[in-house]
DNA sequence: GCACAATCGGAACGAATCAATCCGATTGGA
DNA sequence: TCCAATCGGATTGATTCGTTCCGATTGTGC
């Protein structure tokens, strides 16, 4: 019931990406590391999750760097928690997924966790980078 | 975003409880194990955290076993989640809580997450043991 | 009053996941 | 053509979670 701190520092980062990446501006690990205090490696294995994601876009080579895909307004908390963490999912027996529950026949409780995820992920994806950071668009 | 294993089971063992407790029978950790189909020492651990956290109250003694100190209508996911993880939050940076986060100043992504934990919290707290095993009172 | 049996409660072990770190592959510029 | 700076994946260590086992407590039956 609580999410990992890359996933915490990961909402850091796109916040501060957000404020600072002023539409075509690409900004590298090094400089956003020493911003947000976070090491950089940590930084580094953000980048890449989130870019595997879709979330942004890296540019290798001299002078490279990344920048967000879309805008701040377009991404939601939800996006980056399953870029980080996979599907948000409270439990291991959603529906479409795996069965690993052994008493999932006499498990009537199933069909109640679904209404609960939704309303978490709805609660997720209600705000964006845009409150988070105050960017009016 | 994921609750653990434990929190998982102690819902349903919760909701098989709330099922067969016809108010004052008492149940016992080895057929409330038989019958979930859970193993007996996770089902004594976590009667162990729900008795510490005060949701039942057990019995010890030849003939002992536990029953729900509450009624079924009274206890709500979250007061099971809170019993077996601990306070519900997504961030270590709660009001009133620890701060472990170094970033603490320039965090300007805090004050939203208290809305988010609400949400969270009342997504959780606005399903009870009554509407999971269909108990009407 | 005593012994027995059944139970809860806490402590110890092993496994899995997560977080942090390091090195190699790729790419743009000089 | 060479160099430098960057991203990407792989490795290591630590923390937490899940499981299991053993001791303390209590009520019953004799």
């Amino acid at each position: 019931m609580r999410l990992s701190s890359l996933a915490d520092y990961a909402v850091v980062m796109m916040s501060a990406a957000a404020r600072h990446c002023g539409g075509v501006a690409r900004l590298n690990a090094t400089s956003l590391a020493e911003e947000t205090g976070l090491p950089l490696p940590t930084v580094q294995k953000l980048v890449s999750r989130l870019s595997a994601a879709g979330l942004i876009e890296s540019a290798r080579g001299t002078g490279g760097g990344f920048r967000l895909s879309r805008p701040a307004a377009a991404i939601s908390l939800a996006d980056i928690v399953e870029a980080i963490e996979g599907p948000i999912g409270m439990t291991s027996c959603v529906d479409g997924g795996r069965h690993d529950c052994c008493i999932e026949e006499n498990c009537r409780v199933k069909p109640h966790w679904n209404a609960v995820n939704g309303a978490v992920k709805g609660a997720l994806a209600g705000v964006s980078l845009a409150s988070l950071s105050g960017v009016p668009a």
